[in-house]
DNA sequence: TGAATACCCATGATATCCCATAGCGGGCGT
DNA sequence: ACGCCCGCTATGGGATATCATGGGTATTCA
């Protein structure tokens, strides 16, 4: 699997425990990633979960601004420190924080939803609420192609 | 780990002590540091907590500058003279001295940010107090590809 | 000699690891 | 074409290691 798709509903355990979708493991692996980045997305209240290799490409463009900047700072606020860096475990599943659950309103279940490059995960209900909308708005847009020396990696 | 991420809030206790987030720790084990170099950060009132690699890159910048320059002079003043460097005892904490906790306005918490190749650490009321304006500005910036041959380290 | 610092140990809470089990699906052979 | 068997996945529980934190004691430097 190179990429995440579809869509998983897994169980938390009390201990906030869940099992990252056996497919999105492999994705994981295919990238050589142990590690899962979880970002806290506030633009739509989910979790994100971004690999080692995004991040790296994050990194980079945020090493080339100014130290000591304003725009830098804010930047790597928004990136890392609304992130935090999971290891999966040996069965393949990771720890969502009490306060990673509060914030995407995640209770017993967590939706996971493959985004491509990267994934998210959802509580069913919030993410059943905005669905509509995402799909409204797919269906008036189109996909353009990419000009020739853009849109790398 | 390899960066710094996320956020701990962490107890100061009445010697100074702050316990320094064990997933921060094994980031700079990483680096192959021993030290950390704490830096009052007098732009934002927190304190800088800065690697080996990232004084580093700071000297490189530095050294591309106009030898006898006032800018050099003033850069110079700003990242090596407010520094000190820190060990870290054998229990994973650091001391925090009372000029640094003055400088910061920590009393009984410290508020660790990871910010990727740094973090800082904050009196957790200043922290939340510009949060705001800081998620605001990054809300209106977007990370631009690094150029070929630049961005580099 | 006194204050600040470094080092040691103790403790509760939490995370990490290991093992066990149930259920589903795929592959294989007949 | 059908059914059986095996392996993997998701999930649960318990044992173990790690972490943050507190206190005590030695040590250093002025």
């Amino acid at each position: 699997m190179r990429r995440f798709t579809s869509r998983y509903l897994n169980k938390v355990d009390r201990k906030g425990r869940v099992s990252v979708p056996a497919a999105y493991r492999s994705a994981l692996d295919k990238a050589g990633a142990t590690v899962v980045y979880l970002k806290r997305n506030r633009a739509d209240g989910a979790i994100d979960g971004l690999t080692e290799a995004f991040m790296d490409e994050v990194q980079a463009r945020i090493d080339a601004l100014d130290i000591g900047s304003e725009e830098r700072a804010s930047l790597e606020d928004e990136y890392f420190a609304e992130s935090v860096d999971m290891r999966i475990d040996p069965d393949g599943r990771i720890i969502l924080s009490r306060d990673l659950l509060e914030f995407a309103g995640i209770d017993e279940q967590a939706l996971f939803v493959g985004l491509g490059q990267r994934f998210q995960i959802w509580s069913p209900t919030a993410y059943e609420d905005q669905r509509e909308a995402r799909a409204a708005m797919a269906r008036n847009l189109s996909l353009k192609r990419v000009p020739n020396g853009e849109g790398g990696r």
